[in-house]
DNA sequence: GTGTCAGTTCGAAACACTCA
DNA sequence: TGAGTGTTTCGAACTGACAC
């Protein structure tokens, strides 16, 4: 079998055009919120001329194993003869397995032979899903996945840091980014926060949050503060929102159609079949209104939960940026003189100093890298939404180092051979170079410039929502060829019969103009989660200057000193580099070349290696063995069985939290604890932590008066009552433990108070 | 009562790595 | 070289909430 070959990339020296708008959209969060979120942002302001909406027509299915070399080998030949038909080139696009044995058939075949001329394409939404999961990876036990847990469910965290929840994944990372943009903008600006429940509709938000006129400001600020205390806490919503331009992608989305291959004819035509809208895209002209007036009614609604969190500055570059952002709004600036304004570089600039300043800060580098793979992202997903080649392969070719560090290396090796491909199409074929330059290499589902997706997702999109949906085959048809075959085959005239029920009834489809980041609701669950997120990383900034090590931000775990993940990019750099000249077909990626990250095992060294131990595996391992060599367990655990005890530590090293009322529950269920015995009592002792939390702290109250409220509660309550107060000295404890998951790593603040100190409290406890 | 959807859990396949 | 282990990726099945 002949060889496939990493050959040395070239340098694409690609200079993005319109990184101020995604620099704009990034700071715009700290200074105007609520405002879209960058995706509803971006669609708000490109407006360009584009190809046109494309056409997709469903193809016979194969009914064979998708991954058998042979369905692989009908479908690019099949995919052969259709494009001699239409006198086109072949192109396909297959996720990152199939691809693979594609390009393994396509090497294989005589260059003359017409597999020789296919254009086989890397899927982008599954490279973008192996991207998400190699940012999980590198962030994993840094605390970015306790930070994303105070916004979604654990479970759905995993998703979302794996690279399976698509959607999620994208929002979370972008909430964080903006967050963690807002935390370096305090630092490097002068800016004042505020914090405001805004009870009126959004054009309020733009009378008050005016930067040259600070004092009506915090004037408002004070009566939203008040009003803000009365905001009903929000439960843990999921995010079933879908970005209508394709950017998320469900359960159902992310299933591979491996089953059915398909050649996506990209032109101008009008769509034919209904069912290649999306349901969320479809809204017909009679619907619209409806529709609009029920989001109106809602929008009213959620527009006063809005919690607004902003910044507030004097700072002339802030500013600036704050006047090109009204003026893209208002139309009264266009894109071409925003990206000349000279404000971005400034801004940049004193950011880019800012970032220097951390060189040796270890925890500040992660975390500024994450930042780094975050803009990635929206390269990545700006340039298919916008068509853009060159930035499709220069973001591909950034991406290639974290994959390599991340250990995703099928990802690696299909990107790589991918790019290399893509990049000798120049000579090889130039009018599909061309045709790609002018942004041809995406799909439009909708007739808008900012609603490219890659092809790989329409298949999914389409397909998977045509079979699922009404009149589709999993509606009780059945699954055989035959009814596939029917089904796709009839699928054209039905698209005729509903074309003629639409012309009769005169009800169109068409697409919502606006975009579901634009929409209130939207923006108020963007703002909550926002402030759900600085909050967390206001308490645990992972930009402290004087933290030179290591560590999760969560709970404190410092690394070892053989944890290099803060230098990712370089690890994955000199992979890529060894790459080159290397025959891809025999080439071994070596674990031990890849990025070491926070959440790597402990080890322990024996004879001079290091060996990783997971204390709960290797406990687990020695009482099975134990159990079947040794009578008397006993004498086994003589011994040391783990380097510490997994019943009473975790995997971090953290002491496990103790469950009181679990104690509680077992002792009233196992001993009596009848009150009987009380009769006689002439004391009562209590626990003076547990009472801290009977009674809540009346707003603006002194901490005399929260004393004597206390007194009188108890003497009111009990007769001959004894209140107790655990107290620990400064010296080693039982206690430290629990002080250092309470601090998350981080020393607080002394604070000093007397009995005529007012009380500034939160949910009912002192801050 | 039914259908849909998000969330969760579990398992299998494929592949890389390690070790005897 | 083969067996065992670990990781990644993917899919199926189930559950509960919600809308109609």
């Amino acid at each position: 079998m002949q060889g496939i070959q990493f050959n040395e990339l070239d340098e694409l020296k690609y200079i993005d055009q319109h990184w101020q708008l995604d620099m704009m959209s990034s700071i715009i969060w700290s200074l105007r919120s609520p405002v879209p979120a960058w995706s509803g942002f971006m669609q708000m302001i490109h407006k360009s001329s584009h190809p046109g909406k494309s056409s997709m027509i469903f193809f016979p299915m194969i009914d064979m194993e998708p991954g058998d070399m042979s369905c692989v080998y009908s479908t690019l030949k099949f995919l052969c003869n259709e494009a001699r038909k239409y006198s086109k080139c072949p192109i396909i696009t297959f996720d990152q397995p199939l691809y693979w044995k594609a390009l393994l058939i396509i090497r294989n075949e005589p260059e003359d032979a017409s597999f020789g001329k296919i254009i086989l394409r890397l899927g982008g939404f599954h490279l973008e899903m192996s991207f998400l999961g190699a940012i999980g990876h590198i962030m994993a036990g840094s605390g970015l996945e306790e930070l994303l847990e105070t916004v979604y469910a654990p479970n759905a965290v995993k998703h979302m840091l794996s690279g399976k929840a698509v959607s999620r994944a994208l929002r979370g990372h972008f909430l964080v980014e903006s967050a963690l943009n807002s935390l370096i903008i305090q630092k490097v600006f002068t800016c004042e926060e505020i914090v405001t429940g805004d009870a009126h509709p959004l054009p309020r938000h733009e009378k008050h949050v005016r930067c040259d006129n600070e004092e009506e400001i915090v004037a408002s600020d004070n009566d939203a503060r008040s009003r803000n205390e009365k905001q009903p806490t929000y439960d843990n919503e999921e995010d079933i929102l879908t970005d209508d331009a394709g950017l998320c992608a469900t359960n159902e989305e992310q299933n591979d159609d491996e089953n059915t291959h398909e050649i996506l004819v990209d032109d101008a035509r009008p769509c034919t079949t209904d069912e290649e809208q999306t349901d969320e895209e479809i809204l017909t002209d009679e619907v619209v209104p409806r529709i609009r007036n029920d989001e109106q009614t809602n929008e009213n609604k959620e527009v006063e939960k809005i919690i607004d969190r902003s910044f507030v500055t004097k700072d002339a570059d802030l500013l600036g940026i704050l006047e090109a952002f009204d003026g893209l709004k208002d139309k009264t600036l266009k894109i071409s003189d925003v990206i000349e304004d000279k404000v971005f570089e400034r801004v940049q600039c004193r950011i880019s100093d800012y970032k220097d300043s951390l060189v040796d800060c270890k925890t500040a580098n992660l975390w500024l890298t994450y930042l780094e793979m975050v803009v990635l992202l929206h390269r990545f997903v700006r340039a298919e939404r916008t068509g853009d080649w060159l930035l499709h392969l220069d973001t591909v070719q950034r991406m290639l180092p974290y994959f390599a560090a991340s250990g995703h290396n099928l990802y690696l090796k299909s990107a790589y051979i991918y790019l290399s491909d893509m990049l000798k199409m120049r000579t090889s074929h130039p009018d599909i170079y061309a045709s790609f330059l002018s942004g041809q290499h995406v799909v439009r589902r909708t007739d808008r410039y900012w609603a490219g997706i890659w092809t790989d997702l329409t298949i999914e999109q389409v397909l998977m929502k045509s079979l699922k949906s009404s009149g589709g085959l999993t509606r009780g048809r059945g699954m055989s060829e035959f009814q596939r075959a029917v089904w796709i085959l009839s699928s054209p005239v039905c698209a005729e019969f509903s074309l003629a029920m639409q012309n009769l009834t005169g009800i169109q489809y068409s697409s919502s103009e606006q975009h579901k980041d634009s929409y209130a609701p939207r923006q108020a669950r963007n703002a909550k989660d926002m402030k759900t997120l600085s909050d967390f990383l206001q308490e645990r900034d992972p930009f402290q200057a004087d933290m030179k090590e290591l560590r999760n931000i969560d709970n404190g775990v410092t690394a070892d000193a053989n944890v290099n993940v803060d230098h990712c990019l370089e690890v994955g750099q000199k992979i890529v580099k060894s790459l080159a000249g290397q025959d891809a077909m025999t080439h071994v990626f070596k674990r031990k070349h890849q990025a070491t990250t926070l959440a790597t095992k402990t080890s322990v060294k024996v004879d001079d290696e290091l060996i990783s131990v997971d204390p709960q595996l290797m406990f687990q391992r020695l009482t099975t063995i134990a159990r079947e060599t040794s009578p008397d367990l006993s004498e086994i655990f003589k011994y040391e069985l783990s380097n510490v005890p997994p019943a009473l530590f975790d995997n971090s090293g953290l002491a496990r939290e103790a469950h009181k009322s679990q104690l509680a529950d077992a002792i009233w269920t196992d001993r009596d604890c009848g009150t009987d015995s009380l009769q006689s009592c002439r004391l009562f002792v209590l626990d003076g932590g547990s009472l801290l939390h009977r009674l809540s702290w009346p707003q603006k109250s002194t901490f005399g008066e929260i004393v004597q409220m206390y007194t009188q509660y108890v003497l009111n309550k009990f007769t001959n009552p004894c209140v107790v107060f655990d107290g620990y000295e400064s010296a080693p404890s039982t206690k430290d433990m629990t002080h250092v998951r309470r601090c998350k790593g981080v020393e607080s603040r002394k604070t000093v108070f007397n009995e005529s100190t007012v009380c500034i409290k939160e949910r009912g406890i002192p801050r």
